[in-house]
DNA sequence: GTGTAATACTTGCGCACTCAATTATTAAAC
DNA sequence: GTTTAATAATTGAGTGCGCAAGTATTACAC
């Protein structure tokens, strides 16, 4: 039926899928005046040591350019949701850190996010959700 | 260590990582002078009975919304990768037919998209691929 | 049949993001 | 210690695509 290998069906439905959850996912966020992106920025900054990365490291996790997150960063700074901050061992990198007020949008936001998923995933296999996103961080 | 459900994990994973596997593919497939996609609209025409879709459908299963089909398929109809046809049952929906022209870049297209899916897709397990591809074509 | 709602598609406007090139800084080569 | 290469980030220019609103056309009520 199709002319596919596995690999290239299951990364095309990947794709696809992950355009519709995006865009399902930004409207429910939108009422906590946060897009999908910055939800995800303020997540992996949540769980990084110390609340902090390397703007590379980032963009690298949320899946954007390092142009992207430079673009994405900026209003976020200015609307104190995270603070630059320069590390003293490399003048090259510039950290994010998560500032209390992002923290508590994000926390806000949380809640939201993760009532969506849970109507979102219906049809995937619980047992494997965990299994396969970590196998999904580990792609491309 | 994190403070999402599995759904939750599950779905930040897909997405991001449908975001890194998208731009890569779009970098391979630049070859063929195509974006992913538009490769995507390709294939799942290619797939249809008789090569034709309506946009509307279209849209949805390439993970984009109407506006963003009617924006993709104007240049492309313009370079005769695909032709509009008319539905004689229903004015108002116009149809998508896939081109000799738009068959044969697809057919090169492919090859090269299915290598390079190969590539991105090893650390993901092999027998369950299209199982999941499925699922997740079955998402949102 | 007429009015209302639903569907298919398009368009104006704008934002998010990418690419390529640039700057600043550090690492490596020798 | 220079020179060269590699890394981190930013910026200019441009594109892709979404949203909201608009136009047709069809379906449904009654």
């Amino acid at each position: 039926m199709s002319n596919l290998t596995s690999a290239a069906g299951l990364l095309l439905s990947l794709t696809e899928a992950g355009n519709r959850v995006s865009r399902r996912l930004d409207h429910t966020l939108a009422i906590h005046g946060i897009s999908f992106t910055e939800f995800r920025v303020l997540h992996h900054l949540a769980q990084a040591p110390g609340e902090t990365m390397r703007r590379v490291d980032l963009a690298e996790t949320v899946g954007l350019t390092a142009s992207g997150v430079t673009r994405l960063l900026n209003p976020m700074e200015k609307i104190h949701l995270v603070e630059k901050e320069r590390n003293p061992r490399d003048a090259r990198v510039s950290l994010v850190r998560l500032s209390a007020a992002g923290k508590e949008i994000y926390g806000d936001a949380l809640a939201s996010f993760c009532q969506r998923a849970q109507d979102l995933a219906v049809g995937l296999p619980g047992e494997r959700m965990a299994e396969l996103g970590e196998q999904l961080n580990n792609l491309a």
